[in-house]
Order: C-alpha cells, then structure tokens, then sequence
DNA sequence: CTCGTTTTGTTCTCGCGTTCACAAACTCCT
DNA sequence: AGGAGTTTGTGAACGCGAGAACAAAACGAG
C-alpha cells in the first residue's frame, strides 16, 4: 500500500456511506456541544442510529482517524468527516419557488450553520417581487443567470410547482448549476454530470402507508 | 403455483419496490389526466424515470395486470397500484410543530390528494393555539390523545426543533400511533413495530456537496 | 388457421452493501 | 516489562437489488 495524497484519499466512497455521512458528522456536532472529548464506534454508532460494524467500514473508507483501544477523537473526526463531504467550505444556493415550502427552506437554519448560503430567492410570479423573506428580498427568476455567474453557484434548489420544474431545471442547468434538490413531484430529466436528489414528501407518506396497511391486515383488531 | 386471494397476494414486496410504487402511481396518474388508455411497460418506465426492466418486475410482485403484445391499461393499473399502497382508503394524519415547515406541510395539496387527511396541528407553544392554518386550528400539544383515539389516527408527522422530536414521538407511540414521519434533524429510538421515515433537508444538501466538490476536485476549472 | 410482431413476466448473473468475526494495535495495571 | 482488556480496521460470507436476456402470450395480417 503506497502512501497517498489526501486529494487520492477521497477517492471511491460508496454511495451508500456518503448519504450517512452527515448522520455521522451531525451526531458528532452533538456530542462535542455535550462535552465529549473521545467516543467508541459503539457510542457513535448509537447516537447514528446505526450499528458499529457498518459506522467503522464507513470511517474506514475516509482512513484510519481512529485509535484502537480507545475510540475516536469527536473534534478530529468531526473535522474528517466535514472536510470529506465538503461542508468546511461555503456553498452558496439559490432557491426558486417561494411558496410555503420555500419559505420554510429560506428560513431553515440547519442550511446555514452547515455551510449552505442562500444567495437568493427567486420567482416568476411578480406579485412577490416586493416581498422579503428571512432577510433575503425575493427577486424575478431571469435574474436566476446573473446570479449564479456573480456568485458561483452551483447548487440549486426547486421548490416550484410540479408543471414549472422541469423548465427551471433547464434554466439552471444552462447557467452552469450542476447540482438540484429538487422539491416539485415530478421527475426530472437532466444532461449527464448533473446530480438531481428528490424529496417527495408525499411518497414518504405513502410508503408508511402501505406498510400501515400491512400491519393492519396481520393482526385485524 | 397455486391460486392466491387478493390478501395473499400483497406478501413480500421488497421494500426498493415499494418505495417506486408512489412513483409509478403518480406518472399513471399523469397519463391518465392526459387521455391515455393505454401504456408499455416501456412509456411508463420513461415517465417515471427507471429503466423497464425495473418496472416490469416491479409490477411482478403485484401481479400480472399486464397484457402481452399490448401494455398496460392505464386506470386499472392505477387503482391496482393505489390499493396495494394503500391510498384507496383515508388516512387520518396529525402535524406536530406549526412553524414553517410545519405550515408548508398543512397547506401541502399534495397529502390530501393522495388519501391523506390532516386532521389536527398540534403545537406546544400555547401563542399558536389561536392561529389557524390552511382551515385547521392549532391545538395545544397535550390533546394529542384524544384526537388519536377520536380518529383513529394512526400517522404522525413530526415538524418541531430537533430538541423536541423525541418527547413528541414518545408521545406519540404511547397513543397508539406506529408510523411517523420525521422532519426534525434528529435520529429518533422508538420501539420494534413503530414505522420511521426521516426527510433531512440539510443531509440531502450535504450528499449534493460531496459530489460537486468531487467534480470540482476532477476537472479544476 | 398460421406466422410474424410486439410486449410482458421471469430467470439468471453480477455487483453493491451489510454483517460477522477476528487479527492488529493501543492502554492500563501490576 | 508483560499480560489482560479494549477497540479499531478489515477480510470474508451473505443477501438484496439491478439489469440483461429470453421464453411465453397476445394481437394482427394474410
């Protein structure tokens, strides 16, 4: 095993463990405000909600920031971990659809103290160009180019209703966003090297709804 | 293979499958408002985003509700999917945590359209319990049993600080409830039998940044 | 009625992710 | 210094899901 760069040490980390991560770093945040100065995989397993053998394959993938016999350093993981999925830096955001769930994301906190910056809010609707929400006056969206070229942004968030968000995520993509949290029920499509995540919060109802009615039909009460 | 009743024949699915059946029952629903009789499994694989082969055996486990050489009949395949999910009947749900998330979720169209039925908001701080949102007052936190038990509630949805998401889930299984949805930034311990899906904004946020630094590492600009 | 065309349902193979189990490594105590 | 106890990091086995490929079934033309 030769020794590598760090830049080669971010190298193949399987999908699987990049979307714990975060459960990783945040659970972490919170033993550190409470004090901790070192934990077990066991602890932080605990504290993840995930069992010790997959949290240490998961830290393995980053390197060996542990010490055996003793655990892990919470501050010096914490830092690994933020340092691999990127969140040691700004990101700045745009969000375009500022109805209800807009507005709750343009006021989410848990954006900000994670390194996201929303640098603006959007929409087409002009009735709310007036309206200034969490700080941030919401602007008209064919200002969405400007935008995006003043402030590096590369990662935009969709929050419009279904039958608008395919075309703002042809507008973002053509301003050189390659990276969309896409709220809207409905599926994209994009070029190839643009990553889309969904979040359907009606789908998530619906699974636990069908796992309900199974319940349900074992033991008929 | 022997003859199987209608109630037999929801056995097994695998749980990859049923997080894509919601999908697959909102592009039928799509085609349908559209006029379309008719669907291969190849058109309703594109409308939904997978390849057909995914869908194809997806739809396996349900049944044969397919005719070869012909496709799918769009309505039917919609009911038989809605059924199997479980959103053919009504499902009573409560919000706890009417801030902004918490309204963006009352006035969520996309619930009730799908068989779900916000029957209460719930919130502990006691300056809300005059508001009303989207049509339904706020109510004082502790009456959360009692509107279990009158509806019959069996679906949570968890909208509070982070702080407060475990009282409330332990609450929540106390009275009966066994399937919650968690929007709060927190990994939730309920006992065997209690369903949890979470939605973290900031987690979905974190996997898009790991990836564009990724490709920002790869081609420097 | 028969043959060609279309499309489903299913079998098979492969790769990824999870979990177990254990050797390596570190600490502490005597 | 040495041994007992603890905890990490990883090799190996296992199970699930994805995708390719094909046989079975339905339709239509002649």
């Amino acid at each position: 095993m030769t020794a590598r760069t760090s830049a080669e040490s971010t190298r193949d980390i399987p999908e699987a463990t990049v979307a714990r991560l975060p459960v990783y770093l945040r659970a972490l945040t919170t033993l550190s405000e409470s004090g901790t100065i070192t934990c077990s995989s066991e602890d932080l397993a605990q504290a993840a909600g995930v069992n010790s053998a997959k949290l240490r394959k998961d830290l393995s993938y980053l390197g060996s920031y542990g010490t055996r016999g003793v655990g892990y350093d919470v501050d010096y993981l914490r830092y690994q971990i933020a340092r691999e999925i990127g969140v040691t830096q700004d990101w700045p955001v745009v969000i375009v659809g500022i109805g209800n769930l807009g507005h709750a994301l343009a006021n989410y906190s848990g954006f900000r103290s994670r390194g996201f910056r929303v640098v603006a809010l959007l929409d087409a609707d002009p009735t709310r160009h007036d309206e200034v929400v969490a700080g941030i006056d919401v602007r008209p969206f064919d200002d969405l180019e400007q935008i995006v070229r003043e402030n590096g942004v590369a990662i935009g968030v969709i929050a419009t209703p279904a039958i608008a968000a395919q075309d703002v995520a042809d507008r973002m993509v053509a301003c050189g966003i390659s990276s969309i949290l896409n709220f809207a029920a409905t599926v994209l499509s994009v070029p190839a090297g643009v990553d889309v995540r969904k979040v359907d919060l009606s789908i998530e109802l619906q699974i636990l709804a069908y796992h309900e009615q199974r319940k349900a039909q074992v033991e008929p009460a």
